[in-house]
DNA sequence: ATTTTAACTGAAAGTTTGGTCAGTAGTTGA
DNA sequence: TCAACTACTGACCAAACTTTCAGTTAAAAT
């Protein structure tokens, strides 16, 4: 449903933590797939213009030039995490519209799959909002929230050929649907203030919410 | 329902347009509420660290240090523009959790007020994630937006109370509620790209979000 | 061993941008 | 009409940030 593909496991995992470690010994790839975790993260927080190399490179561990030598220039690295973002992207899989599944089926494991890959990679609905308004979507629209989008109206048009599904505007829902699935995300920040008791990242947590989402979601468009 | 205080309303309206007129005579009040919108506008795009003064001063046909004359620095603007904000908010007033109104009625109301707002201020949205991502609130978690998430939970807890709303979650629910009034403008430059022809900030158009949104929440969550 | 190639570094150059300042010109009040 | 005040301006400075580069070290190739 979600899935890796590229740079090696190892070297997403060694990036996400903070703590500077000494560094592996001379590693391209390694070193490449480490700046392009850290960039993910600080391009998600700051945007392309509010991001600075210099943090990115004190989070790798790496230095300065190094971005440089690999990717030539801020531009040139944001527009390969963008790519790596893209390429990795494949959320709502191909089966979800097929009729192997029940609409109903199909409409849960849309919001299953959804929230999941937003427990996976929080801060990545940011980078998508950003491309949009501060980058007009130049360096990648990724196509893979297009799909889901649309495979949303698909099924909601099904399911109100089949009947189970009340008569609705399939383009105004799916847009609401995508927005439970990701606003938990999004606003995740802004939400732990709300309870700062309530860790809302944890797996329970995640559970909680997409029962949450598929009862809101399903009873709002059922016939 | 939603209102506006302080900074007179023709001001808010010369500086909302981009072309660059030539400027009243020397007028304060005008002057900063200029400063303010433009300001606003470019900080809701790029977030704090990512805005360039000289362009907020480009846009509002001033000279940068006018900027510096009212507001002393940069970080001084955006506290002002918080502030700003921070006094306008009144969305969901405190008449929708008293007993006025029945459950369903309030539920509609909190809906319809908060779209209401969004379609006002449709950029607001990002400021208030960008306040939480990048500043960690530290320029005010504008109280509006707990007060009316409270709000929904009240009601919600209410409406399980007298029967008439399902057994559910009252947090994720407020969650996945203020999800669904948000996600359309927040993505409001990411959708345009799924059907061009459709104007999404029309008139019409938030007419019929409001609509779909209401039927899908009160579906999803009542008895 | 030695040459060659590629990963890596520190420092400095070049550019952008936040912030200042001395001075100008309307406006108000005496 | 003059003085005092305030809005406003253009040029300039300093700091921050992006980008370059000459040089160093580890690994691979011969």
């Amino acid at each position: 449903m979600v899935q890796e593909k590229g740079y090696s496991v190892s070297s997403s995992d060694s990036s996400r933590q903070k703590s500077k470690k000494p560094r592996q010994a001379r590693d391209a790839e390694a070193t490449q797939a480490q700046i392009l975790d850290a960039a993910e993260e600080e391009f998600a927080r700051y945007g392309l213009a509010g991001t600075k190399i210099d943090e990115i490179a004190a989070r790798t561990g790496v230095v300065k030039a190094m971005i440089y030598y690999y990717f030539k220039s801020k531009e040139g690295l944001y527009q390969a995490v963008m790519q790596r973002i893209g390429s990795e992207l494949d959320i709502v899989s191909e089966q979800l519209v097929s009729d192997s599944l029940s609409i109903q089926e199909a409409i849960e494991a849309s919001i299953r799959s959804g929230i999941t890959y937003g427990a996976m990679y929080p801060h990545r609905g940011m980078l998508w909002f950003y491309e949009a308004i501060q980058n007009q979507g130049q360096y990648g629209q990724s196509s893979g929230w297009q799909k889901s989008f649309w495979g949303i109206t698909t099924i909601l048009e099904r399911g109100m050929a089949e009947g189970v599904v009340r008569s609705l505007d399939p383009f105004l829902t799916a847009i609401n649907i995508l927005g439970v699935c990701t606003f938990y995300f999004n606003a995740h920040e802004n939400l732990k203030y709300l309870d700062p008791a309530r860790q809302l990242l944890s797996a329970e947590a995640i559970e909680q919410q997409i029962q949450a989402a598929i009862d809101l979601i399903w009873a709002g468009i059922k016939a």
